[in-house]
DNA sequence: GGGAGGTACCACTAAAGGTT
DNA sequence: AACCTTTAGTGGTACCTCCC
């Protein structure tokens, strides 16, 4: 990681200056405090896993702070947030800046730093040119700085309400561009399909005609195939809400059962312990129907965890017996 | 050769929805 | 209604490539 953390001081001020990408990433979480990980890390035109060592290193600096994003209204997981820890006080007199460093409310405590294009304010100077802050300390009154908040905090309002606007609209143009690109696959699948189903028809027919009961019987499976195939292809352009035949998830296959053949596999190798990707390959099934299964054979007693992080699981022991 | 950055893959969780 | 599977979304890590 290319992090030149250089900490500028002067007294008991601290500027936090990461070059490179860390300097990116430090901008981008800056300028969107409170962000996950993934709006951090567009926001600074790098990739997740950059972001995630920049931030790491920043928690571990002392320069960031990590919130749990814990559990939405419905449930859903939410990502964790990060917000900067931006200290620079420049003195213990009874002077107030724009940001601290206490990282509770990044929201109200990174205001100034922020916002690149917030209203001059001296605590952007302050800031912005700390070599200053010896020679010509500016400091704000109480009252001034809580007039900077509260402008700060219209200010902020009003640009989340333009970005959010937007945003809204690219969303919809993109939607557009999205559907009308899956309607064309649609009808170029559909027709294939039709196509092939044709073909297996004809095929099928001649076979039936010349006594060929070996072609006539490949024939009527590739009949049954093609017509799954011309409703797989088709299905996709049925409106979600009405479809036929399924759900707006489209084509499930009935339930297969999956813990027998999870067993199977356990007890086949009973030395070895398998994490639930390992299985899903084997098996060709998703991972998480593995994992659920293999928690629940865990807790009947059909597996045994071995280990964590990840979790291995092996036969239990009666049942390799 | 070592570090930085990116890609690919993994683990985990819970909602959604089909089947019995 | 209960069970079961798929899917989507999240963060993390290993490995590879590139550059100094």
């Amino acid at each position: 990681m290319a992090m030149k953390m250089t900490s500028e001081t002067s007294g008991a001020s601290v500027e936090f200056h990461p070059e490179g990408t860390a300097g990116k990433v430090w901008t981008a979480l800056k300028a969107t405090p409170s962000a996950s990980i993934a709006a951090i890390a567009e926001a600074a035109c790098v990739s997740r896993p950059t972001a995630t060592k920049a931030l790491t290193a920043f928690a571990e600096a002392g320069h960031a702070v990590r919130t749990p994003g814990g559990r939405s209204e419905d449930g859903r997981a939410l990502p964790d947030t990060w917000a900067p820890i931006i200290a620079h006080a420049k003195s213990q007199n009874d002077t107030v800046t724009t940001t601290t460093d206490t990282p509770t409310t990044p929201d109200e405590s990174t205001v100034a730093s922020a916002v690149p294009d917030a209203p001059e304010s001296a605590a952007q100077e302050a800031q912005a040119t700390p070599d200053r802050t010896n020679a010509q300390t500016p400091t704000i009154s109480l009252q001034e700085a809580m007039r900077i908040l509260e402008q700060e905090a219209d200010r902020r309002a009003l640009a989340e309400a333009q970005l959010a606007q937007a945003q809204a609209e690219e969303e919809a143009r993109r939607q557009q561009a999205a559907e009308a690109l899956a309607k064309a696959r649609t009808v170029e699948d559909t027709r294939r399909a039709l196509t092939d189903l044709l073909n297996a028809v004809t095929t099928t027919y001649a076979a039936l005609l010349s006594d060929d009961e070996t072609a006539f019987t490949k024939g009527l499976e590739a009949i049954y195939t093609g017509t799954a195939d011309v409703r797989k292809a088709a299905r996709t352009s049925q409106p979600k809400t009405t479809s036929t035949w399924g759900s707006s998830r489209g084509d499930r296959s009935a339930p297969r059962p999956l813990r027998p053949d999870v067993v199977a596999h356990l007890t086949k190798h009973p030395d070895l312990a398998f994490t639930a990707n390992e299985i899903a390959k084997v098996l060709g099934r998703s991972s998480g129907a593995v994992a659920n299964a293999l928690d629940t054979l865990a807790r009947t007693g059909e597996a045994e965890l071995v280990s964590e992080g990840p979790n291995r699981f092996r036969a239990a022991r009666s049942q390799e017996a």
